[in-house]
DNA sequence: CTTTCATTTGAATAGTTGCTCATATATTTC
DNA sequence: GAAATATATGAGCAACTATTCAAATGAAAG
C-alpha cells in the first residue's frame, strides 16, 4: 500500500547475482508471505477466462435454463456445454437439479456475478 | 435477474431438434444482446488466471519494482518475468519507466487490485 | 422390453500458453 | 571502442485446454 520512492532505496551498488534492491524484495517479500492463499485466486479466474463459460454465466443469471437450450443459446453442441458446466460445477459457480430426462442448471450463488460485474466496470473505465 | 420458474414455462411440448423452452431462451437471447462486450471480461480474467501474473501484481500492489527483483522474489528468471510484464503490459495492467539500465514497473491503476480483492473475498466465503 | 431423448463421459485433436535457452538491445563503465 | 549488465525478444518445447466425435447413462413413453 505505501508507495516507496526507489531512488532512494538502492543500498547495494551492484547486484550480487540478480537483487538490486534488498530492502524492497524483503519488505515485499515479507508482506507477501502473510496470506499465501491469494494466490488460488489464480484458479477462479482461469475459470473466468473462457468465453463459452463467461457467456454460460451470463445467460444463468438471466434465468435457470437446461442443457440444451444453452446449447441452442450459445449455438454449440450440447456436449461442449455439458462439459464447461461440469466444470463451473467442480468450481461451485453453478448447481443443478434433475426433472426427468432434463437437467437445469442455474447460478450456485449471486456473488458470483459481482466479480464479473466489477470486471466489466473495470473495462469500460 | 428474475428466476423463472421452469415448470409452468414449457410452451414447446417435443422440442424439435434441441431447443425445449422457446420463451425463456428467446428472453434470455435479448438480455444478452444488449451489452456484447461483457464477453470481452474474459481477456481479462484469462490474464489474471496465472499465478505468476497473480503473484507479480501482488508485489507491485506493495511497492514499485525492477525486473531482477522480481526475478530474485519468486525465484524465477529474468526471462520468464519479463514475458510476463509484456503480457500485464499489453494488458494496461501494469506501467514502466526506465532508469538508465533498470526498468521499474508498477501498477497502472489501484482499481485492478480491487478485483484481486473482492474474488479473494469470494474465495474465502 | 424397446425406443426415444436429454445428458454425460472419454478419447482424440487442434489450438493455446508459460517457460527455457540463446541471442539481441540498450546503457553504463572502463 | 570494449566489457559488463539489465532487460527484451524470438524460437522451441512440454503441458494444458476447448471442442468434436462416438459411445454410454438414465429416464420417460410406447
Amino acid at each position: 500500500m505505501v508507495r516507496t520512492k526507489m531512488g532512494s532505496n538502492i543500498d547495494v551498488e551492484i547486484c550480487e547475482q540478480t537483487i538490486i534492491h534488498k530492502d524492497v524484495v524483503q519488505k515485499v517479500s515479507k508482506a507477501m508471505s502473510n496470506d499465501e492463499d491469494l494466490e488460488n485466486v489464480a484458479d477462479l479466474f482461469k475459470i473466468f477466462g473462457d468465453r463459452t463459460r463467461i457467456r454460460l454465466l451470463r445467460a444463468l443469471y438471466q434465468s435457470e435454463m437446461c442443457v440444451c437450450d444453452m446449447a441452442y443459446l450459445l449455438d454449440m453442441t450440447q456436449s461442449a456445454i455439458s462439459h464447461q458446466l461440469r466444470i463451473l460445477k467442480q468450481a461451485k459457480l453453478v448447481k443443478n437439479r434433475k426433472e426427468g430426462k432434463v437437467v437445469y442448471y442455474s447460478l450456485a450463488d449471486q456473488h458470483v456475478m459481482q466479480i464479473l460485474v466489477q470486471a466489466y466496470d473495470h473495462i469500460k473505465e
